[in-house]
DNA sequence: CCTGGAGTTTACACCGTGTCAAGTGAGGAA
DNA sequence: TTCCTCACTTGACACGGTGTAAACTCCAGG
């Protein structure tokens, strides 16, 4: 179980992430037998199919980035407040490869049930974070009397979703401060209220 | 000219919307010749290619809606805030339809450049009218002394977004007052600004 | 009458997915 | 050494989607 040891099975994920971080859209299972020194019929003798290899690399990236230690630093800060910049500030960080990975699901999804599945399940633990964020604000009694935690989470997680940080970063040309300071400002101004 | 005038071109334009609205997501040209009555070959005299045949669609949805009108009555709000509020209540009434128009688009928007910059360009006047309900909040000394029209533009821009509708709305299960009530708070107290 | 336009059928080339069958080659066990 | 097995290759196929082409039908207008 060694995190360096090079399988077949890993080789063809690396190619396949690789090929989706260079950007590649439509990636078919011809180019990531190539990329992988493979033949395209070797995919099918360690995944079912593409959605089965997709599904797979994405577990591979969320493992190979240290996904689980990233939101404990989230759970780490001192108060709710440095809680919500903690999470503006991973999402300003890993936005760029997310949205890439989330490009490369668009498609799969539709078709794929078990696809949808694991991108919402992934989705469903960020907004897990979200809603602890929302308690501990919420609990620390910076939270408007008028506000759900609910409402609160949801919010936060909708608004630091990578769609919103691409039309930000990306097609508005925001730099990384303009988007961490302003969404910060965005929401701890209708989090606290006083308007 | 008639808008009620039943050519061969509205006919298919029809069929296709209505297999987008319907939530058919995988569309293919068969399904839209099915479904208009007509040969698969019989598209083509018409369209180019399916890029073609969805980018007229998309023209002819904006047309049939009255888009440019109910961008008038953003226009028409009496303040900078109230247009705000209008923007909000435009997308909560729009997104639904929108958003099958949306996905529709993002397979292709990927192959085909023409249709991906029908979509920017859509994009773009959506992001003018924002532009425009800054100005106007900015004009009338409602907006933060720290913030540029430009980003407050952008940010009225990505939060009203379709993505963020469908968010709150479908994958969160808000209810359209929620939404619209949340959405103005969320940007007007970010904008006015007084924490 | 006959011509052209709109639409039809049938066929094709090309590409992507997924399956199948047969072959190869290297390493381990007897 | 021989034999077996496992991982992988090659080549073929069915299926479905896009886009092109040729030939046929039908009908209205000159």
């Amino acid at each position: 179980m060694s995190s360096e040891e090079v399988t077949t099975r890993s080789r063809i994920l690396q190619a396949t992430l690789s090929l989706i971080e260079r950007g590649n859209v439509a990636i078919s299972m011809s180019t990531i037998a190539k990329e992988a020194g493979l033949s395209r019929q070797a995919l099918y003798l360690t995944f079912a199919d593409k959605a089965d290899l997709f599904i797979a690399a994405l577990r591979f990236a969320d493992g190979r980035r240290g996904i689980v230690q990233e939101q404990a630093c989230i759970r780490a800060a001192k108060t709710g407040t440095d809680a919500l910049v903690a999470i503006v500030d991973l999402q300003a960080r890993l936005s760029p490869a997310y949205k890439r990975l989330a490009d490369a699901f668009e498609l799969l999804r539709r078709q794929d049930a078990a696809a949808e599945k694991a991108w919402q399940d992934r989705q469903q633990d960020r907004l897990e974070g979200c809603r602890i964020v929302a308690a501990r604000i919420s609990a620390e009694g910076d939270l408007r009397a008028d506000l759900t935690v609910e409402a609160a989470a949801d919010l936060i997680w909708s608004t630091t979703s990578s769609t919103v940080w691409d039309d930000l970063v990306v097609k508005r040309g925001w730099n990384e401060m303009n988007y961490r300071t302003h969404l910060v400002e965005l929401l701890l101004s209708w989090l606290k209220g006083s308007s």
